[in-house]
DNA sequence: TTAATTTAAGTTGTGCACAATTTAATTTTG
DNA sequence: CAAAATTAAATTGTGCACAACTTAAATTAA
């Protein structure tokens, strides 16, 4: 390949990845627009029910470094799922700078609506069970590498 | 896997993407504010750079499905870079309806700063062509399922 | 050939994502 | 201990991405 060949949007991995994320969302955004929440709100919620059991009360520092997302992005992010009532935002006694991210009953409640979402998203990509885990294994690789460099 | 363990983060394909889509994005900005560009005024640019020699002239809308992006995003992107002199819009005078965007001389120029941007993105993967390539054709082969349901 | 429909851009408003900065609290260090 | 450094959130500003709508031009159909 020359170097035209490689500035072309058809050899580029980057432009699959940006119009895929893009696809991807649309996919989502109707599923997501009946629990009311966008596709950024819907993974804060999925790390909070994941959590609930074990440990009920997560600060934005923890919630950022799971979703790799700044208090930039979480801070607005989370004063509308508190509006919302999804979730509590309350100062840590302990630690004043902190901000202590708890589910209320609703926010624990509307987990069963979206139980379905998985199954539903993965039979839109169209892959078997066993293309989804290898591809999973490769992006693992590539965000490894990715965030190392 | 029971009900629960779709819902969590880390056996979600789309939340890999996503990750993904905004590592490759904080890899490519430094790089493109050397040439003043943001990543999606950079795909604008590679388009343009890959039609001038044939297809010195394109519309928003050909811009568009091109880059899977509307008006309302590439409307005011366009603009932008018609304040740096990178393009020129021009309302198209035989159907008034369309605008033509046209490289201007420095914006031709630009593309010897970008030569070596994918050989140096492609670094950043880690990957072997072979790799790459195979997870372009997995990516695509994903793009076409999901755009077609 | 006028009226109805379609099309191309642009505009407005919402919600990220992130850089850069600010504020306040905590920790470290001299 | 007090000053300096660090840390956690929040704020401000920019630029997408997209839904919903508007405007104006072109096409189609009555």
């Amino acid at each position: 390949m020359n170097n035209d060949a490689h500035l072309k949007l058809e050899n580029q991995l980057c432009f699959r990845l940006y119009s895929l994320t893009k696809l991807m969302n649309r996919h989502y955004s109707p599923v997501l627009k009946k629990l009311g929440l966008t596709y950024s709100q819907y993974l804060v919620m999925l790390v909070l029910w994941e959590n609930n059991d074990t440990t009920p009360a997560i600060s934005v520092k923890q919630l950022g470094e799971k979703l790799d997302l700044d208090s930039g992005t979480l801070s607005p992010l989370l004063k509308r799922l508190e509006k919302q009532a999804l979730l509590s935002r309350v100062r840590n006694s302990d630690d004043e700078r902190s901000v202590v991210i708890k589910l209320t009953d609703s926010g624990c409640q509307l987990k069963s609506q979206a139980q379905n979402i998985p199954a539903q998203m993965f039979s839109v990509t169209g892959l078997s069970i066993d293309e989804l885990q290898g591809l999973n294994v490769q992006l693992d690789g590539l965000l490894a590498t990715m965030n190392t460099k």
